[in-house]
DNA sequence: GATTAGCACTCTGGCACGTCGAGTGCCACG
DNA sequence: CGTGGCACTCGACGTGCCAGAGTGCTAATC
C-alpha cells in the first residue's frame, strides 16, 4: 500500500541522507534500497511527503533531505536501536568499571560517550537535590573560619567555607572555644548522627533539631551550618557539566563558520546546558519514550538558536524512571546523525554509569 | 640608521597583520605608519627581512606576513606589554574575589582570561606535589572501606577510597573493631599531628612513624593508609586541567577544516596539554623571561603537530618564581594574535589568582 | 652609500559565460 | 496506482579574461 511505502521512502531518505550528506534523489533511492517501483513512483511519494513536511530540498532541482519534522517521524516511528556490538560493550564494561571514584567515572564516561558516538558527549553530575548525605565533616581552618565537607550517598563530594559566626556579644575568647577540638568533634558526631542517610527536605529539619539540643553560645554555628548544607545541597545552579568530544563538531563534516561557532557557544553557556537538559527530563517524564527512557530533540526543537541544526539525545542515569533520576547524560551532534547507532549507544552507557553511582 | 628602521618594519608588519589579516604590502606600510620613507625604501628592508627568515610571502607578488621567527623577535625585543586598563583591572578584581572556594576560583578564572583575551583559555589545577596537606579526614564507609579526604594549603580538596586491609589472620571481629567510632578518632588525631603542614616528602615519613606508635592491629591500616595519601599527592597525571573559550577559536577567524580541528584534538588531550604547560615551566625556568614570568611559545615552537599555527602564552602563579609555583594558567590562540594584550592579560589574571590560593 | 622613482612582471580574485548532468514535475498510457 | 517519456530548472564546473596589488630590479638622486 502507498502510505506504507512512503515511509519506507522516508526512512530510505534519512539513512541516505546521514551516510552521504548529500540531497538524495529519486534514482539513486531505487538502485541502493529494494523498494521494488520506479524513480517516477518514488517522485510522486517524494512529492507527498514534500508536501507533508517532512522533506525538503534545497533547490530546486537538487535531490531532498529532510527536514526536522522527518527526523522527528524517523525517530519515533521507524528506528529500532541498534543493538551495541559486543566489543562496544566490552569497552563500556572495562572502560567505566576500572573507575576509582565519582570523578573519575563521571570524566570516563563522557570521553567514552564521546568517542562511541563520535559526537559531543555531555554528562551532568549526580544531582545533590536527591541525594542523601552519607557524612558531614568539619574542619576548623583558622580563629574564625571552618570547611564543611559534604559527602552524599552517589559518592559526591561538595565543600564550602564557612565563617563562624561569633557568639553573641560575648567576649572574644567565645570565638576560639567554639573551635576547641573537643567541641567540634562533639558537634561533628552530633550532626552526623542526626543527618546521615537523610535527603534534602527532612536533612533541613534533622539539622536545626541539633541547634536545640547543643549548648546555645554553639546553636549560631549549627544554624549557620544548616544553613550552608541547605544552600548547597539546593542550589540547582551549582549542578556541574563535563563535557568532551568538541572536535567531533569540526570533523563532522558542518559548516564551520555559521554552524560551529554558535554551537561552541552554547555549549560553554553551562545554563544554557542545564536548561535543555531540565526540559528533556520533562519531555521524557510526559511522552513515555518508548526507547528505553532515551529522549531526543531535533534541530528547532531546542528553544535555542544556536542549536537549530542540532539534534540532542539523552538520557536520565541513576534512577529507576525519569523522575527519580540524579542527573542526565547525553551527546549533542547535527541533525544529520546516526540515531539508532546513537540512541543505543547513550541508552547503554546511561545504564552503566547507573549501576555505578547507586550504591 | 637601516638596521634600526627594519626591526621597525618588522613591527609594523606584524602589527599590521595580526589586525587586518591580510599580508601587508610596501605601499599600505607607509601609509599607515610613520616610517618617513618611501614604498620602495620599505621594499629593501622587506627583502632583508625576509632573507633573515623573519617574513615570508604565502605567494609571488602578495604582500608579507610575519614568520613564527618573526614573531619570536617581534615578542622578544619589540612588545612592551600594554598596561591593562582600568576597567579590566575591576573586571578582575570583582569577579575573583567574589569566589567562594578553589574550584569556584578556578572556573572563574578560565572563564574571565578567556573573555578578557578572546582565546582559547587553559588553567591547571594546583599542584598537589607541592602543596602542604592541611587536614586528613577518615570516614569508614562500610564495614571495610574507608574514605579519605585530603585537604590541601592550597583549598584543594581530594578524595580517595580505601579498602580497609583486614588485620593479619586474626578472627573477623577484628575488621569492625578497626573501624569502631572511637578508633577512628584516635587515628584522625595522630595523622592530623603529624601530618598537618607538611608537603610530600617529609610527609610520607612522618605518616610511617604514626604506624610505629599505634597498636600493631592498625598498622596495615596506617600503612595502607600512607600508602593512598602518598599516590595521590604525587601522582602527576591526576592533575586536572579546565578549559574555556574554545567557541573564540571558531570566532578568530582561523582557516576552519584544516586547523580547527587538529587544536580542539590537542585540546582534549590533557596529557598533551600538561606537557606543554610542563615544557613551558622549564622555559620559563631557564630564560627567566623579562616580561615577568610570562612564557610564550610560538607556532611550530610547541612540538604538538595540531599547534603548529596557535601560538600559547602561560604564566605561573601561586609561587613567588616559576620554581616553586603551584601550576600554570595561560591561552592558546592563532600565531597571528595580539600578543602585548594577551601577556598582559595573562600575568594579570596569574598574579590575582597567586593571591586567592596562597592562604 | 642610502634612498627614491619608474617600469616590467607575476600572481590572485572576481566575473562572465557556456556546458553538463542530476533531478524534478507532469502527462499520457497500461 | 504505477510507469515511461519529455521538457525544464538550476547548481557545479571549467574556461577565459581583466583589474589590482605587489614585487624586484635598475638607474637616477641626495
Amino acid at each position: 500500500m502507498a502510505a506504507d511505502r512512503r515511509l519506507d521512502v522516508l526512512r530510505a531518505i534519512v539513512s541516505d541522507y546521514v551516510e552521504t550528506r548529500e540531497p538524495v534523489g529519486s534514482r539513486t533511492l531505487v538502485e541502493r534500497h529494494q523498494l521494488g517501483v520506479s524513480p517516477a513512483t518514488i517522485r510522486n511519494d517524494m512529492a507527498a511527503l514534500e508536501e507533508a513536511g517532512y522533506i525538503a530540498q534545497p533547490h530546486t532541482s537538487a535531490g531532498r533531505i529532510p527536514t526536522d519534522a522527518g527526523y522527528r517521524v524517523f525517530v519515533d516511528h521507524l528506528a529500532s536501536l541498534r543493538p551495541l556490538q559486543p566489543p562496544e560493550r566490552r569497552a563500556i564494561e572495562s572502560f567505566l568499571s576500572a573507575s576509582v571514584d565519582l570523578d573519575d567515572a563521571v570524566s570516563r564516561t563522557v570521553r567514552l560517550l564521546a568517542q562511541l558516538t563520535h559526537q559531543v558527549a555531555v554528562v551532568q553530575y549526580p544531582s545533590l537535590r536527591r541525594s542523601a548525605l552519607r557524612h558531614l565533616e568539619l574542619v576548623p581552618l583558622g580563629a574564625d573560619r571552618m570547611l564543611v565537607v559534604m559527602i552524599t550517598d552517589s559518592g559526591r563530594v561538595e565543600q564550602r567555607t564557612l565563617t563562624v559566626p561569633s557568639a553573641g556579644a560575648a567576649h572574644d575568647a567565645t570565638a576560639t572555644t567554639a573551635l576547641d577540638e573537643g567541641v567540634v568533634a562533639d558537634l561533628r558526631a552530633r550532626l552526623n548522627a542526626a543527618a546521615a542517610g537523610r535527603r534534602m527536605p527532612q536533612l533541613a529539619v534533622a539539622l536545626a533539631a541539633v541547634g536545640d539540643e547543643v549548648e546555645p553560645r554553639l546553636a549560631p554555628l549549627v544554624e549557620a551550618l544548616a544553613a550552608v548544607v541547605g544552600e548547597t545541597l539546593l542550589e540547582e545552579v551549582e549542578d556541574r557539566i563535563v563535557m568532551a568530544g568538541t572536535a567531533n563538531l569540526a570533523r563532522s563534516g558542518f559548516d564551520f563558520a555559521h554552524t560551529i561557532s554558535p554551537v561552541l557557544e552554547a555549549l560553554e553557556e553551562q545554563v544554557v546546558l542545564m536548561r535543555l537538559l531540565a526540559e528533556m527530563a520533562a519531555d521524557a517524564d510526559a511522552l513515555r519514550q518508548e526507547h528505553g527512557e532515551v529522549a531526543v530533540r531535533i534541530g528547532a526543537e531546542n528553544r535555542h538558536t544556536g542549536l537549530a541544526e542540532t539534534s540532542v539525545v539523552a538520557a536520565p542515569y541513576g534512577g529507576e524512571g525519569s523522575g527519580d533520576a540524579l542527573a542526565f547524560l547525553g551527546v549533542l551532534g547535527p541533525t544529520r546523525m546516526d540515531y539508532p547507532g546513537t540512541m543505543a549507544a547513550v541508552r547503554a552507557v546511561a545504564r552503566y554509569l547507573s549501576r555505578i553511582v547507586t550504591p
